[in-house]
DNA sequence: GTCTATAGTTCGATAGAC
DNA sequence: GTCTATCGAACTATAGAC
């Protein structure tokens, strides 16, 4: 009998607790020693399961990406190359699956851990990140430039590179996406969705 | 005779030092092992001149806050409250001096040590920057209102929010501000100026 | 005001019993 | 796969000589 059905493995304990503290606290600032005293696990469990901590710090990102990424790739499959596609579809592509992910669980704590990784400016985690990831970036700036043929390679960089920046700003949870109470969680990302949306468009867009 | 007038005092030397590894390792991954030896000074000159390192963290803040916050109220004050007003002279009032700072020595380091303190969310930095500097971020957000007046309170914060976030992640040498050998570095403040301000306007102005 | 020396913690990692 | 125990190194901070 495997055990990939226990009602929490030794190792996902461990994820879950490192990404909660990874946001809090930064990958210097969370120690082994809280981590695995928040996880209900032995000290010596990390290094067992993932070999380091830095290649913990690598699972989490995976964890999440893998999945975050594979949803905008197949929302951003279903509206490019078309010859009606809007600007408005293609960010909708890639933010709408971000806004699941934050507010599916522990997911708005790794939108934290996301935007701490990009302050940063650490080479080997933005050289892991690219290496896996840098694909996706590519082909969502592939499109944006087919629909909007009149920008300069540069000026599209610059416009894609703001977006980023506030988007990634606005889903660490910095800012007042706070839900109210009279509105459904449902309604209340549709709603969070069109702003983002409409803001990254209208950047986009300028002339 | 007083040590005002010494080539560089001690003080001034941790400062630096502290500014350049804050920025590249983060609060907690600089150490004063670090910055001392960085800075050529003893390890105990930062207790004895600052009292500890999380005071020697709010002067490194206070050393450049202070200056960019007195530039941007008098840009504000010039502009205003004046009937003519526009959403760009009220950006650029924000914009401009940061770009002036991130242009002057080290002072690109220190967006970035800024920018690191949004990704933080640390209780203790947020409230020390809110006591200090958050009258200036309601001054602009006061004005912003005035000019767009028929945005609800909180879409106005949502906008100014998102705004914030991109310039935070642009400013903090994230993207591709790098100027071209062609270009002197005045002609290419004044691009990159433009190039944030069209950006910002569009997002605040859309309906 | 600057130094050496060190106290007192905490860190990541591992060896070895079970 | 999980535990205890511990190594060696790093850390902040301070005491006290100069």
């Amino acid at each position: 009998m495997s055990a990939s059905h226990a009602a929490l493995p030794t190792k996902e304990r461990i994820l879950g607790a490192a990404e909660e503290l990874f946001a809090r606290h930064g990958f210097e600032g969370a120690s082994l020693r809280q981590l695995t005293a928040a996880a209900g696990v032995n000290l010596a469990a990390v290094n067992y399961h993932f070999g380091s901590k830095d290649r913990l710090i690598e699972e989490v990102f995976r964890r999440r990406l893998d999945q975050l990424n594979s949803r905008r790739m197949a929302a951003l499959q279903k509206v490019a190359g078309e010859p009606d596609t809007t600007i408005e579809q293609v960010l909708a592509a890639f933010i709408v699956p971000a806004l699941e992910l934050s507010h599916d669980g522990n997911g708005s704590l790794f939108m934290r851990v996301l935007a701490r990784a990009f302050a940063e400016h650490d080479d080997t985690l933005r050289k892991f990140l690219s290496d896996n990831y840098g694909h996706v970036m590519r082909q969502f700036t592939a499109e944006f430039a087919r629909l909007l043929p009149h920008l300069s390679k540069e000026e599209l960089y610059w416009r894609v590179d703001l977006v980023t920046g506030a988007l990634t700003h606005a889903m660490s949870g910095f800012g007042m996406i706070q839900r109210k109470s009279d509105v459904t969680e449902h309604v209340h990302r549709e709603q969070t969705a069109q702003h983002l949306i409409r803001f990254a468009a209208a950047g986009l867009k300028s002339p």
